[in-house]
DNA sequence: GTTCTAGAAC
DNA sequence: GTTCTAGAAC
């Protein structure tokens, strides 16, 4: 079976019943339409994957007489997709191989719709893990790759602190960064299937040739010629900028929680650290604007 | 996607 | 010496 890595995240969305997947898919979790799992290689502190579910079912009464979207006869814009739902109320498969061809869909919004309200759960989850671990939330953004490797859609939840020992490559950091047009943002998605765009603005080698790009701090616009120079300001940034707004004693390396539930001292310390960290997220660097717009509020979805 | 390897380039 | 690039993986 050649190139069954490439197929690991359909046979994860197609569990039947998620609890029974193997321990080493490390699932979050999961809903009647999605699953959340940990990135295997997670290339931040935080780094999740929200999977639509094979089958992805529609909303009851979707599938006919719904008058937000005409029905589709058949969807045959790239002779992949299959014909239309008119005998079952579930998205084709070949409608979720990636979010090219999810856009394409009659299905994209109700598709988008889960997987947002699927990844704000897990916007919850990572935040208040930060505020338990480290005292202080930082920027987290929410992307599907324009150019995947791995089939089947797949929306990268991940902390903009890009600090891992999985980020091994240029073409890593390339990938997930705000500042170059590789990650597609969800917000940004959702604005071009509203506007009616069936496709991504550039074509697959114009996103590729996006990961040869120069090193580019999207903290702080600074320019890196080598990758491991890059890598260690991000390391830097991280510890210095971010952790270092939390509370000292609640690094993971070290033993924590223990104060913290002691009693109410930390109140004041929470405070300002929630001011400390809305200075940063404003003053982070040139880029700072661009990166942490996870908050704007949802387009009207439906 | 990852790991491993070899050789080029700096 | 370190980094980059490219190719193989049964």
């Amino acid at each position: 079976m050649p190139q069954a890595w490439n197929q690991a995240l359909v046979r994860i969305a197609s569990a039947k019943d998620p609890n029974a997947l193997p321990t080493d898919d490390r699932v979050l979790f999961y809903d009647d339409r999605t699953i959340t799992i940990y990135d295997k290689f997670a290339k931040a502190q935080y780094h999740f994957l929200v999977l639509p579910r094979i089958p992805f079912k529609l909303a009851d009464g979707r599938e006919k007489g719904n008058p937000t979207q005409a029905p589709p006869a058949l969807s045959a814009t790239n002779g992949k997709l299959t014909l239309g739902a008119t005998s079952s109320n579930v998205v084709p498969a070949s409608h979720l191989r990636n979010i090219s061809a999810l856009m394409t869909s009659p299905y994209v919004t109700e598709v988008l719709a889960a997987v947002r309200e699927a990844s704000d759960r897990v916007l919850d989850h990572i935040r208040d893990d930060m505020q338990r671990n480290y005292g202080v939330t930082w920027s987290i953004d929410r992307a599907f790759h324009a150019v995947p490797s791995m089939e089947h859609l797949h929306l990268h939840v991940a902390s903009m602190d890009l600090v891992s020992a999985r980020l091994k490559h240029k073409k890593h950091y390339l990938s997930f960064v705000p500042t170059v047009d590789f990650a597609q943002r969800l917000d940004d998605v959702d604005k071009m299937v509203t506007a009616g765009k069936q496709a991504l603005p550039k074509s697959e080698r114009a996103y590729e040739n996006l990961l040869n790009g120069p090193l580019i701090s999207h903290h702080t616009g600074q320019r890196f010629k080598f990758f491991p120079e890059l890598k260690a300001h991000l390391e830097s940034h991280w510890r210095d900028t971010v952790l270092a707004q939390g509370r000292p004693e609640s690094h993971p390396t070290s033993t924590r929680s223990k104060r913290a539930a002691s009693n109410g001292a930390g109140e004041h310390a929470a405070h300002r650290r929630k001011v400390e960290c809305h200075q940063l997220e404003s003053t982070a660097g040139p880029n700072a604007a661009e990166s942490d717009t996870d908050e704007e509020p949802a387009l009207p979805l439906r």
